[in-house]
DNA sequence: CGGACGGGCTGACTCACGTTAGGACGGCAC
DNA sequence: GTGCCGTCCTAACGTGAGTCAGCCCGTCCG
């Protein structure tokens, strides 16, 4: 039976719902086949039909899209505790890319697994809809910031943002974590173009607000940031079990 | 019991899953208490506790989150047979505010309706993921279309999305659709202001791709227009019903 | 009946970002 | 070693969309 200490995503559910054994049990057949992906090819291609779902348990990933033109718009990174391609599992054709940015560890979920799991356990749906909303969640404040906020308050909060769900699964601190994002990355994340990036950041720096390079972000004035980028963690915490 | 014809929600989940006389039965509870919402007052409002969730049966509202500057991101629109405020009843606090554009009819569910609707038949539960991940899908376009498309496409795209919804309910064809959103709404929506989005109108209006004048949207060259949007359907479809 | 208000519409000016074009550095293949 | 890439970094220039300012029209209301 599944240690819940081994899973990111199963102790991100029990925040939210208290799991029985039989849930639990239930959950650790979803974790049976461990898969690993290479950094750069992706998991998941635009158009494919009938793709599995993942658990991700090592590695950071992005999701995106492409347009015809060839830009490119990643629509969220996914880190460990993370599931992934849940839509492409109920829609049944994929309607976006996943590629690892990291060598990527995941445990592979077909829809059958989990239209299984949910009929034996309807509190598992509820979780994973829980989950799922809270995904949504963070797109929508994505879509705020882009649609709403300037380069720098968009790439500040970006950085909070990313910080603070490393740090619910361990990876990180108010003082900085380690990303493996590249500049071009972060641009098509935030809807702006890699010079531009490289110009925010560069403010941040010389600011003392906070630094990204070789790999680290490291945050030197916080809570400036956070006043800053006008964020508010609100959308990614949980108020404790809502099922008992 | 619920007549299946009488409620659009319960029309768009039988897309996806067949749903049985129990699961038709517990639906149908979930619709009991009717409400009437006037126009531009607030239906739910960002941060609030313990807010019901509505399933609209009449009229258009917006979801929508304000900016500390005054800046409005309008999210979303939803029309009848969607599902509003779900974020609200899972995570406890609402994390933006809905507000009828139009005189609203909907039908409250408590969390405690939810849950329960979802313990007694959980192939409800997989229904309502899904139409939240359909939801998502959504956001998740639209988010692509603030970051990477300029500001014609995306209104294009906008409007071609909004029709096909439309449609799926019975409320326009590929001529057009009546539209209730004011200009401003339009920009608050697209991430641009409401000057341009006049300036955008304009030049559909005068390649003779679209018009939309006095509450009423009109596809003068509907093909054409898709093929400048590059708009692609195929996130707003479903294959029939995954869950037989 | 007049005035206030919300919406549509437009022109002139501004600026936040994109684009283009490079240079510097480090890691990796050979 | 040499060459090649990917990434970071920067300056100069261009432009799509914002801002400001204002006019027109219909409708609501005293």
């Amino acid at each position: 039976m599944l240690d819940i200490e081994d899973s990111p995503f199963a102790r991100k559910l029990t925040a939210f719902v208290r799991l029985s054994d039989v849930d639990l049990e239930v959950l650790s057949d979803l974790h049976k086949r461990r898969r690993k992906f290479p950094k750069g090819r992706d998991m998941v291609h635009q158009g494919q039909i009938d793709q599995p779902a993942y658990i991700l348990a090592q590695g950071w990933v992005c999701s995106y899209k492409l347009l015809p033109g060839g830009a490119r718009q990643i629509v969220d990174f996914q880190i460990p505790g993370d599931f992934l391609g849940l839509r492409s599992v109920l829609f049944r054709t994929a309607d976006h890319n996943i590629e690892p940015i990291t060598p990527v560890e995941a445990s592979e979920v077909l829809a059958s697994d989990l239209l299984n799991a949910f009929s034996r356990t309807p509190r598992l749906a509820t979780a994973v809809l829980w989950a799922a909303s809270r995904d949504e969640a963070m797109v929508v404040e994505h879509l705020v910031g882009i649609g709403r906020r300037n380069a720098a308050e968009r790439t500040a909060h970006f950085m909070l943002e990313l910080a603070v769900r490393l740090r619910l699964v361990g990876m990180g601190t108010t003082a900085g974590f380690d990303c493996p994002l590249s500049q071009y990355m972060l641009a098509d994340a935030l809807g702006l173009s890699a010079v531009h990036i490289n110009r925010v950041l560069r403010e941040f720096r010389e600011a003392g607000l906070m630094t990204f390079q070789k790999g680290r972000v490291e945050f030197e004035d916080y809570d400036a940031l956070v006043k800053f980028a006008d964020f508010d963690r609100a959308y990614l915490d949980h108020d404790g079990p809502l099922l008992v």
